[in-house]
DNA sequence: CTCTTGACTGAGG
DNA sequence: GCCTCAGCCAAGA
């Protein structure tokens, strides 16, 4: 397969179409892009995306744990983000992840 | 062109 | 359930 670059277009569109209060994972974008295996690259999209309207915060990683939050300011920003749509964050980790979690390939 | 890095995930111990 | 290893793909030096 040769390299996309509609990928990252594709997951900037995923991100937002993320409901409110909800979040998703890196690998379930991934995989709703066919590109199962290219969870990282997905990350990567995010970065390329920081700056724009793509909520970025509300994708983790499978965890649910807020590994990009560096990315952002440094700061506790993006669990107050989360915090602000109902998702109890604590110690970088969502709480309840199976309820708020959001996966394209099955809203989708 | 080659090597390293990365906002990841799944499998094995 | 946690820790470690390997696979994955793309971009930058």
């Amino acid at each position: 397969m040769k390299p996309e670059p509609n990928f990252f277009e594709k997951s900037h569109e995923v991100a937002k179409l993320i409901p409110f209060g909800r979040v998703t994972s890196y690998g379930a974008i991934a995989k709703y892009l066919g590109a199962a295996r290219s969870a990282r690259m997905v990350g990567w999209a995010m970065n390329n995306s920081h700056g724009k309207d793509v909520p970025a915060h509300r994708v983790v990683n499978r965890k649910g744990l807020l590994t990009g939050k560096h990315h952002f300011d440094g700061t506790n920003l993006m669990q107050q983000l989360l915090e602000s749509e109902g998702i109890k964050v604590v110690e970088n980790q969502i709480q309840d992840l199976e309820k708020v979690f959001w996966d394209p390939t099955l809203e989708l």
